[in-house]
DNA sequence: TCAATATAGCTTTGAGTCGATACCAAAGGA
DNA sequence: TCCTTTGGTATCGACTCAAAGCTATATTGA
């Protein structure tokens, strides 16, 4: 093993093992890591993106595991179903108050990376990012990201518009993640 | 909800959704993530630092978890046990021919990582670094590093000394990663 | 228009894995 | 010798994955 394969492992198990550290103490209120994960992503994503599927494609899980997941948060009395009244096979889940105050608890975890400067925040955040987005290019996986930075979103007072599902988008919504989110330079 | 808590949750997220989808594709010769990772860590420490407890720590899981993992990789003729001659409980795993081949390919997120700039690569090192330093340090988990970083490192030619366990150290030796690592500047 | 077919959304199933607990065996002290 | 600590393992319930199995909607083709 070469020395720059050594390098490139060693930042992979790097990322790898503080996420596994991190999630290692994701067991508040019997929630494991992947009920926790999905539930903040259910916290923060819009009413279009909180079906099984798109919970399943933003995590990179099956739609199988997650349905059984959401179950439990469901069972917990974190989350509850909302079936669509156009299409019967969908659903969506909103969380109750007790997932909202469930999500809103900081972890070790959090103050962790809290107590980095901001200036690593920010380059943190984007760098992630950016290897984020190759990844999910490469798999030709969906990128999710928030309604004001999408290329369907058009600023407006006092809401926005999404112009791919012709709705009206207050701030709090705007700052949503949604899994129709296109970026806006399209480079290839 | 307030922003800044929105904020924080956010970068968390990001790192964990990375981790999670980069993981998503760790099943090559039927090994999943946390299997990928114990054998990962035994590829890179070093003769001192390889057994089921020592695995345990660094990934911040139980014993009982790693010795079945370590039981599936080595069905799978992936690594070998080592009975230590001195203290006839404790076991070594070495990485077979065939697993040392395993560790080598290069996985799509590796490539996406590559695909960063230098500057980038280092910046994030860093700062990832400074995350879990800081998580470990909170939860009084060990650091784990590698011997050439270490207080207990001496520096000489051909061969350096660990000062701890007053063994030689060969230059790739050095660069190992071991679990009695302590850094050499004591800031608290 | 209306069945036949394809696709989409989610759930169930079975094999295998993870984490918590309890446990055994060896080593170290008092 | 007895007690504690340390290193590792067996068991059980909960969980994950992949694949197969529902329904419900969409599309096709007379």
């Amino acid at each position: 093993m070469d020395k720059r394969a050594a390098q490139l492992s060693h930042l992979r198990s790097l990322l790898d093992r503080l996420a596994r550290v991190a999630a290692a103490e994701d067991w508040a209120e019997n929630l494991n890591p992947a009920q926790t994960a999905a539930l903040g992503y259910l916290a923060r994503a819009n009413k279009f993106s909180r079906s099984p599927s798109n919970v399943a494609e933003y995590l990179g899980t099956t739609r199988g595991t997650v349905s059984q997941s959401l179950k439990s948060l469901q069972q917990k009395g974190l989350i509850e179903e909302r079936r669509s009244e156009t299409d019967r096979r969908s659903i969506s889940y909103d969380l109750t108050d007790k997932g909202w105050a469930l999500v809103s608890v900081e972890r070790t975890a959090d103050k962790a990376i809290e107590s980095l400067d901001d200036i690593d925040k920010v380059a943190l955040e984007a760098t992630l990012n950016k290897a984020l987005i190759a990844i999910l290019k490469q798999r030709g996986q969906k990128e999710f990201g928030q309604c004001k930075s999408c290329r369907y979103h058009q600023p407006g007072e006092p809401n926005a518009l999404c112009k791919l599902l012709d709705v009206s988008l207050t701030p709090i919504e705007a700052e949503q993640i949604c899994h129709e989110f296109l970026r806006q330079s399209l480079d290839t």
